[in-house]
DNA sequence: AATGAATGAGTATTCATTCAT
DNA sequence: CATGAATGAATACTCATTCAT
């Protein structure tokens, strides 16, 4: 005899089955990037996305799940697209590239999904699972495409004659860390960070740094 | 897990008898590098240090507190190191940019203070106030020694007329990121994580590319 | 865990199609014998019974009104058959008790009704209502038509002359052993467990014990 | 800042550390006893005890672990007493069956120590190695010391030839029925319930049965 | 100074029950 | 009738912090 509700005009709750696990997950990113993994409770999440508590585990058997969850369907996709757009690419790379990271730059600038990255680093430790689910899935993934890249412009003669996986590493540094900052310092920012802008210098910065080497190094063979 | 704490009225840490507050910080960020904040126990930090709980309470007055003075302690000193590199310099920056970037890479690949940002950023959320301090003490710091040092590289015709913070988070990010990888994701690599050499390859591409840059320009203006 | 009931106002359940609280009885009792009344999800009674949740509520109320009802449609008419057999009896009641213990053995040793008393002991902490319901309509029942029994056996000489209440309880403590044994540990035996077997062994140390008390009296009169 | 415990006269607490687990033991029992072992709440055994929740865990880390620490430590030191009885006696064997029973309805009439079996019937489908632990320390052991002793009267003659292990059943079955009467039902007598006189008119007709079988196996083989 | 027993607030998870469909 | 999405009370267990010794 312990329920009982006011008799409500409205219906308590309406059937939003299909619809459910997307709001779930986009109310957990929310909360995740708020307040970190191990601060997030699942009642904040459920809160969030205007259920209650036990809702949530009817979609998700537990929070792990749901950061799992956060990976596959808001990460994996994005490199989906950046494969996509290798594949169609002819012609020299280093426009690909800048406009790759440009591409980056607006997710970056804008949605929440650095969070992701960002609580995998620091949940790593915990959920050794999770982070090797993310090596493999999104790691490796995105420094593969990027050293695929990168050797067609060695191949061209555009790129010196790196480890293509360091190189990787050197074009995500920058996104990666505007991101950080933009969801954990930018706060205290005076004026607003510009991350776009940040990754635009770094493209710059790159791509003529990598030309410049490469013609420094095809002259000393000659 | 959420323990708001006092402002930061009274003295971060106590010194009783000397060593035994630098064994526990040690101790302490071993267990936070492994674990993380959250997760990382107080019976952890004092097992590891080779004491019992209570005693870790003798020198610290909360968790907080500790990770406060990981950050006095071990971040700050290198930024004074940094500064007197600064102080003492004349001629081309640039060498003097790859030789910080060099002992910033040591660091990186060899000690454990990486782990601090990591927990830093991955707290900021939670401890808005460590999150401040660190970025006063720290990044604004930081980035206002390397803006410094750009400046010079721009006033000298060195460097293009980039702005100086970007650019110094444009030499920072790759430091971190190496650092994050090895304490985060280089147990899952085939050989070992070269993170010197990473930052190497940072300097040298992030030097000539703007170098390029400062010569693109000086022609454009000719 | 705690959901203190309403007393026995309402019906204990419904009948609505006829089928179906019977099935639904059937499949609480093959769960409550599994799992134990605490550990047994209504949805796994539903799942049982091939429904879903919500119809189980359709016909009980509760979760509690499931073993009052139970109790009332698994146990009680045993009794009746008891009873019937003890109105329609004339002679020495000596293999009137063989034949009963007989009849209630191969029960015991067969059906799943045994479940019952054993959840009602489990649980008549938390539900008093039952264990009171429990002991009122089986309890005191049975071991009232017992007791009419003996004292039959007693009025003839067959029998010493004993607290028939005692007796009663003597007479069914093997029943019920021999059936919490079948349910609980009988699964670790390397060898089949005779219910039956020890039931019949039962009857005949008893009735040749009591006999042999009665003789021993009578001698002791004369 | 978050305890501010009134400043009491007397100490919050005493260091109990070695008698420590013999009270939560009892206060268990106590409390699985009332409530059933799902019912019972950790708290409930803390406060039962005169402690809070967490000193539970530090001395047993979960509630499973407390119901087989009572197993351990409250049953099988009653067989080591009986296995004592056995090794030192000599003569017949039905004088001394009488002697177990009545020591071990002293104890069924009085301690809590019957919940222990009653709660291990209750739960064994939920904790399947609970049971085998029970089955295996208490049950084998305690059948096959009852099975030991018949083994001894059919040697001597003053026992029928019956399968040892189904007389153990037997023997033992009202004890049980007694002793979960007792802190089952007997809330609901009209009159305080005689445990220890049960018993002994069990053991009464039990071994004037077992005599006269064996008399009349005798006579028929003669 | 050091210990470690005790505390108790905090949270993930379960599941009986409700009710819109 | 039947379904199953949603609810929210309840509880085992964790761990930062305190404090008698």
């Amino acid at each position: 005899m312990r329920y009982r509700p006011a008799p409500f005009a409205e219906p308590r709750w309406r059937r939003r089955k299909d619809a459910r696990p997307c709001e779930l997950l986009d109310a957990a990113l929310k909360t995740f990037s708020d307040k970190g993994y191990a601060a997030a409770r699942m009642e904040d999440i459920a809160r969030q996305a205007g259920v209650t508590k036990g809702t949530v585990y009817l979609y998700f058997p537990s929070k792990q799940a749901i950061l799992e969850a956060l990976v596959e369907t808001r990460l994996v996709p994005n490199l989906d697209r950046v494969e996509a757009m290798l594949d169609g690419h002819h012609g020299p790379v280093a426009p690909l590239l800048k406009q790759i990271l440009e591409t980056v730059a607006v997710r970056v600038a804008e949605s929440d999904i650095i969070a992701i990255p960002k609580l995998v680093i620091a949940e790593a430790g915990n959920f050794p699972e999770i982070a090797a689910f993310y090596r493999r899935q999104v790691i490796d993934r995105g420094t593969g495409l990027l050293a695929r890249l990168y050797r067609a412009g060695v191949a061209s003669g555009e790129f010196p004659d790196i480890d293509p996986d360091q190189v990787a590493k050197l074009i995500i540094a920058p996104v990666l860390i505007a991101g950080i900052w933009r969801v954990t310092f930018a706060r205290f920012d005076a004026e607003a960070f510009d991350a776009a802008g940040l990754i635009r210098h770094h493209a710059e910065i790159l791509t003529r740094g990598l030309r410049a080497l490469a013609a420094d190094a095809a002259e000393a063979r000659s």
